[in-house]
DNA sequence: CTGTTATTTTAGTTTTTACTAAAATACGGT
DNA sequence: ACCGTATTTTAGTAAAAACTAAAATAACAG
């Protein structure tokens, strides 16, 4: 098992990530219209940190870059994940927690445009 | 299992609690000399979460407080402690998070002393 | 080259977590 | 009542995590 395996099935957000890349790859842009709360930047940065705890698996192939599991990197918690998608009532707790976690938008704060070199 | 089991058991000092309750109980005073690292201010915070989390039982008995595990809280969790409590490796990884994690000494920041009412 | 789509990266904000020191509470002994 | 030990709670700090909006990058199409 990846040592950082337990701190990345902590959060449900990656949960849900994990959920959607664990039986198929799938793009980024994909992804993202799976979880519509969140921006397409916030996706990324958790894939990102997903690829980088060697959870999961990157393949770019044209303008689209797909992602799928590592399964092989979990170990046990795998099943505990399938065990927890097979259960309803883990869903309900999911999105309690989703709702739960939900950020509000934000004031503004323009940054200055930076110039090309 | 308990919908909190995985956060719980992704913080390194909070498996190091666990592994001290798992097996008997223990009194919040024993826990917390068993990682001198931290206050018992800590020790006990962390103590509470598990509590509220239903994964951690006290029982009070004179001026002390048992704790111990409330192993069938944690359904297939459980295996993955036990394995990674016996497992070498996982140890080391254990002790590079807690000296990771381990927080420096603070600059003060002295209360005003609250007047009994 | 220009424009479009897909995605990542950056810089800043907010929330959460883990902690500390000190104060408060609880319990029993004298 | 006062004292000592055990523990919790409070108030504040610091750092990490999660997020946003905007800018930057990449790959392709024309």
């Amino acid at each position: 098992m990846e040592p950082d395996a337990l701190s990345a099935i902590a959060s449900p957000r990656r949960r849900e990530i994990l959920r959607l890349v664990w039986n198929g790859e799938q793009t980024a842009g994909a992804i993202h219209r799976s979880m519509p709360d969140v921006t397409f930047g916030a996706v990324s940065l958790q894939l990102r940190s997903l690829v980088e705890a060697g959870l999961v698996e990157v393949r770019p192939q044209r303008q689209n870059r797909y992602y799928r599991a590592r399964r092989e990197a979990f170990g046990p918690v795998g099943q505990i994940l399938e065990r927890m998608w097979a259960d309803a009532l883990w869903k309900l707790q999911l999105a309690a927690e989703l709702e739960q976690t939900r950020r509000g938008p934000k004031p503004r704060a323009r940054r200055a445009k930076k110039r090309k070199v």
